[in-house]
DNA sequence: GAAAATAGCTTGTACGTACAAGTTACTTTT
DNA sequence: AAAAGTAACTTGTACGTACAAGCTATTTTC
């Protein structure tokens, strides 16, 4: 594991965790450097990225603090669901990761080395104290994943067995946003009334492996949760 | 002005102005260093920014590529309309910058030092080829700006003007999406019916200046160009 | 006692170096 | 001619140093 990543997610772990609440100071910089034997460079690499992430603010002379978060379902800088609002949050497979063609539904050019693969797809609901707020359909080229049909979710998380099991990693996304009206489909899902608005998002992944890209379509119902985003510096 | 703000800001000049144009590699990091008197170090942050707002990919090995950017509004990660599509955009002011007190549509909490002083607003209307796609609206604390409502915008953009006028940069946002249905306010100014589904993003910026907060409220009609967004690294 | 100076912390920017690791084109070997 | 090796580039990580600039508590000065 690289430094900097090691030291990243063990300090975002202890944020998660409760160790270091809203308004409290991590150690400093120099502080970090002594106890994980690496120098500012790497260890401000680290606090760069959960700033940008919005677990901290950089106060100029005074240290980094960490920040109240809201409770909104933070998706659209982030990796899942996982980091989301602190309440009960759980998944139902609606359609189990099977082999089929890649669908039209997806939104963005699927590459041309991944075209020729089969394809993965999976869609799950995602439920907010067992009220459904998303519909989450995911695509993915069976090459990067032998056997990944075979295989349950670490943690009902799937990047989470993407990194534990594949040793992938998300490095980007590019995502589209629109509001629209509920199909029915969508509607009896999550739900709502056909004709309700619905967010509904694109994303396109790139990860650590290059021949895996995986795309996903989102339906939400904000009216309780909305999306939340953050950027820092 | 920062080294690496300065070189960021020259390389995206150059992307948007087409003289590096989508799968181009950029100088090397070693040659943007000759180039400019800087060391490497200071050329990867001013590459990072703009690997993290997308309009490169960094390949191991090879070099910076410029990237193919999608037709979207692209406004989540960014700091105005500005870096949108390469098409003809426009605004019209519905309502001139004026002196208010502070609306109860901000959707966040406005700061105690802010609540105290006047609050400056100001609506506007964005269009693409003369379609209205987004309606915007703006909440500031005076204090900051000095005779703010007496000046005019630079090329029409309000952040140019505080980076030009002002000295003031945005160093972060907080953003809470919904799809909602339009109010008839909503609907007649982008001209759709009331009822269809409009993109609400209420938005929160915070800048260099630590007693300007600036409070936005976006209505967008996604039918023809959603929101973008992207993530790198 | 109040104000000003100071010392010691913090983060921000920028310098320079070293080596690992991926890509590419050329050269050598077979 | 094909394959293997190599050299020269690229980016990625990590080291270490220096000074600027912001915050805070203490000390000194008035």
């Amino acid at each position: 594991m690289l430094k900097y990543k090691s030291l990243y997610h063990s300090l975002k772990k202890e944020i998660q965790q409760g160790t270091f609440i809203p308004g409290d100071l991590l150690p400093s910089e120099n502080e970090l450097c002594d106890q994980h034997q690496i120098t500012r460079t790497t260890a401000r690499k680290a606090l760069d990225e959960l700033q940008r992430e919005g677990f901290i603010e950089r106060l100029h002379g005074k240290g980094s603090q960490v920040r109240e978060r809201r409770k909104s379902l933070g998706l659209l800088n982030v990796k899942g669901f996982s980091e989301a609002v602190g309440q009960q949050v759980d998944a139902i497979m609606l359609q189990a990761p099977d082999y089929r063609g890649w669908s039209d539904r997806i939104q963005f050019p699927v590459k041309e080395n991944e075209q020729s693969a089969s394809c993965i797809h999976f869609e799950r609901l995602r439920c907010v104290n067992e009220e459904p707020v998303m519909l989450e359909n995911n695509w993915f080229a069976s090459t990067a994943l032998p056997n990944f049909c075979q295989l349950g979710f670490v943690d009902g998380s799937f990047f989470k067995t993407l990194s534990q099991c594949f040793f992938i990693e998300i490095v980007g996304s590019e995502q589209e946003i629109r509001a629209e009206v509920a199909s029915s489909e969508v509607a009896r899902l999550l739900r709502i009334l056909p004709g309700d608005p619905v967010l509904h998002i694109s994303i396109c992944f790139s990860t650590s492996h290059s021949s895996l890209t995986i795309y996903s379509e989102l339906y939400c119902n904000t009216t309780q949760y909305p999306i939340g985003n953050s950027y820092h510096l």
